[in-house]
DNA sequence: GTCTATATATTGATAGAC
DNA sequence: GTCTATCAATATATAGAC
């Protein structure tokens, strides 16, 4: 009997196909989106043939739910860490910090989510509407608690939010033409640390309050 | 006999109705990828049937290299337009304004680069390490030399059209998680405008020079 | 649990009537 | 130039042997 539709496995070994699965499939998903992607290919990827695939999930699209599911859940950790005690310089810039680092060390992730977006969202309107927007909501009102309180210069905060989203995950989603206009001497490793240095000053110098 | 495969169309009548089927074809491809679109939902879109489409255009390849054709060349407009002999803030200012304007009128267009960038640009490296990459490094030597002379402060030329492109294109792949985000009462036509003041801030803060 | 074989639908593209 | 009909290849998913 297949693995039920919506039941996580039960067996430890299940759960090690089932990663093994989603691992190709990430790989697959990430690149030619839901409809290009072929359940032959992530097959082919997660190192099976295609029916005992499918004997652990019931269909291409449970996969991709799956894959969605777990990603949207990580790719909103780094903003539910925004802490409102916290000092809003330093808070703010280990927030970009840790986006940045998601996009290198998550491409595949970052992409699925790229790929979901430009496709208007069909797997994922909910949670936007729902959960993405309760969670911008709350720290844009952290954001705006701080500049009221004259910590840090006045701005609109979810334009600030949507500026270091779309400049850290741009490392990923974008990463051939950032290599490809790097070159070879630029584009290697260090094109992370010299993009965290910039994103860094960017972004923290309009922030900081003229201490005239 | 249909129109040659690489040739431009002769006639008139032969031009609109290629210019009908590239306007569908971009309704697609921008939302699907190209391995995600199918000629049936093209021609659906172009309100002709897929014979008849197929007549026009030898195949879905050809296609979606005529629209990567025509896109990537307006997508370099306003980066040539750059001047090296205009005043550095205000150059770099209207850069990202027209960057922004792309976003809000050419969309799909946008997507559809984003969309060939998530795949790794199969059909585009060439253009990236060849084409863009040179004017990149033209660009870049322009605003290397705005720094030099004490203009704009100095930071990595590279990085910030990065961040520029991240920033206004932003607006246009992510359009659906904008909406969300923003809500009813923020997410109509007026989030360009929010978007403009913002980025002009958050770029020209640091870039202009400390005249103490 | 895993395989081969296969049913069924969709897809890119063509043939040939009009 | 446009259409209906259709081919060959590929796709999702299942049947049933082992």
């Amino acid at each position: 009997m297949p693995v039920p539709a919506k039941a996580r496995p039960r067996t430890r070994i299940q759960r090690e196909k089932q990663d093994v699965i989603l691992d190709g499939a990430l790989n697959v998903f990430s690149v030619q989106g839901f409809r290009g992607a072929t359940i032959d290919q992530i097959a082919e990827a997660a190192g099976m043939s295609k029916p005992n695939l499918l004997y652990y999930f019931a269909s291409k699209e449970e996969i991709h739910r799956r894959l969605l599911e777990d990603m949207l859940d990580l790719w909103l950790d780094p903003l539910r860490e925004l802490d409102a005690e916290g000092d809003p310089i330093p808070e703010i810039r280990s927030y970009i910090r840790r986006k940045l680092e998601m996009a290198r060390d998550f491409p595949r992730e970052s992409r699925l989510f790229a790929n979901e977006m430009l496709q208007g969202a069909p797997h994922a309107v909910d949670v936007l509407e729902g959960e993405l927007k309760a969670l911008v909501d709350q720290k844009a009102g952290v954001i705006e608690r701080w500049m009221a309180d004259g910590k840090i210069t006045r701005t609109d905060p979810y334009h600030l939010l949507f500026s270091i989203w779309a400049t850290t995950q741009h490392y990923a989603d974008f990463d051939v033409q950032v290599r490809a206009v790097l070159g070879k001497d630029r584009g290697g490793e260090g094109r992370f640390e010299d993009a965290a240095r910039f994103l860094e000053n960017l972004f923290m110098d309009g922030l900081r309050p003229k201490t005239s």
